[in-house]
DNA sequence: CCACCCATGTAACTAGTTACATGATTTC
DNA sequence: GAAATCATGTAACTAGTTACATGGGTGG
C-alpha cells in the first residue's frame, strides 16, 4: 500500500490543493501510479489525521479550496517507507487470462482485440517519446533530471516490448485463422 | 474484475478442486493473474450460485475434497468476456515513487533496494528461460502450444526489459554517490 | 445564460489481503 | 508420533471503483 506514499511525494515536490493532485495523478504520476479523486481525497484526511500533512484554506482561491503541504513528520515517513524494501508489482494482464481461453476453448477471434491493443501501445510510446524529445534532448542532465529521464524510460522500455509483444501474438493468431 | 474468467479459464483446461486452483494461481496463472485460497474458495461460491461451475464431493479422495468443473453457461460467460473489448493492466510500481521521492528529498539511497529487485527479474528471467528450453524448444509446435509459448514471451521480454531498466537506474544511481 | 472547468466531498459497492480456524492423510 | 501437505472454509480489514452530490468561477 503506498497511495499515502505517492501522494507524499507528488506534495513533497510541490504543494497543492487536492483538486491538482488528482490532475498529477492523471497524467504524470499516473502513469505508473493511479488514483481517482475519491481515493485522494480520502487519504488526505487520513494523513492529516497522523500529522503528515497539513490543509489550510486557501484565501484568494476559490471558495474551499485547501493547499496540502507536507510537514516533517511526513518527510520522515516518505523516507522511511523509500528506504524498506518491498516487493515488485504483480503482473494482471487480462491479455493473457484470454489466450489460454483461446487456447482451452477457443478459437475466439481475439485478434481485433489485439490491434486495438497495438494501437493504443503505439500510441502511448509516441507520447513518451515527445515528452522525451521534450524534456530530455539536452546533453547534459542534472541528476535530478536524470532520475526524472528513468521514470520515463520505464515507460519507453514497457511499452516498446509490448508493442514488440502484440505484433507477435497476431502473427500467431493470424496464421490460424489463415488455415480454418 | 476477471478472476472468475481466470478462473473459468483454469478449469475449463483441466477440472480440478480449489485447493489445486489456488496452486495453479501460485504457479503458471500466477506469473500473469495472482489470487489468493481465501479469495478463490469466495468466488468460486459465487461461481457455483450462478450456475457457471458445479462442485461434487470425490469419493475416493480426502473428506471434503470437491472436484469442480465447468457448465455450459460458464463456458458461454467466458467465451463473452473473452471476446469483449477490455482496458489494458494499470502498471503499478513503487519503485518509480521511489525515484521521485529521492529527487524530491533525497538522496535516499537507493541502490540496494535496486540490487535486490535486478536479481530477482534475473532470477525470473531465468526460470522462464529454463521453461522456453523444456516445452518449447521444439521445431514445430502446434497451434495451441504456440498460443501457450506467447505467453511465456510475454514474461521473458517484460522481465528482460526490467532488467535492462534496473541496470540503467543503477548507473544514475552510483554516479551521484561517487560525486557525494 | 449555458457549458465547462475548478473544487470539494459522501455512500455504496467490489476486490484483494491478512489472520484465524479446522481436520484428514501422507511421509519420515 | 510429529511434521508436512492436502483440503476446506470464516471473519475482519484495507484498498480501489462507481455513482451521487454540491456549488463557485470563467469564457463564449
Amino acid at each position: 500500500m503506498s497511495l499515502p506514499h505517492a501522494l507524499l511525494t507528488s506534495i513533497a515536490e510541490k504543494p497543492c490543493s487536492g483538486y491538482d493532485l488528482a490532475r498529477r495523478f492523471d497524467k504524470s504520476i499516473g502513469y505508473f501510479w493511479h488514483a481517482t479523486h475519491q481515493q485522494i481525497y480520502r487519504e488526505l484526511g487520513r494523513m492529516e489525521s497522523q500529522g503528515w500533512v497539513i490543509s489550510t484554506e486557501v484565501e484568494g482561491g476559490r471558495a474551499g479550496k485547501k493547499l496540502i503541504d507536507i510537514l516533517p513528520a511526513g518527510r520522515d515517513e516518505l523516507r522511511r517507507w523509500a528506504t524498506e524494501s518491498s516487493a515488485p508489482m504483480r503482473l494482471r494482464d487480462d491479455m493473457m487470462v484470454k489466450l489460454r481461453a483461446d487456447a482451452a476453448i477457443g478459437p475466439l477471434g481475439l485478434a481485433e482485440e489485439f490491434e486495438r491493443r497495438l494501437q493504443m501501445h503505439e500510441q502511448e510510446l509516441q507520447t513518451y517519446r515527445e515528452i522525451e524529445q521534450r524534456d530530455f534532448s539536452g546533453v547534459l542532465l542534472s541528476h535530478e533530471q536524470q532520475l526524472r529521464y528513468l521514470i520515463l524510460k520505464a515507460g519507453i522500455t514497457f511499452e516498446e516490448s509490448r508493442v514488440q509483444w502484440t505484433k507477435e501474438a497476431l502473427q500467431v493468431l493470424s496464421k490460424k485463422s489463415a488455415t480454418d
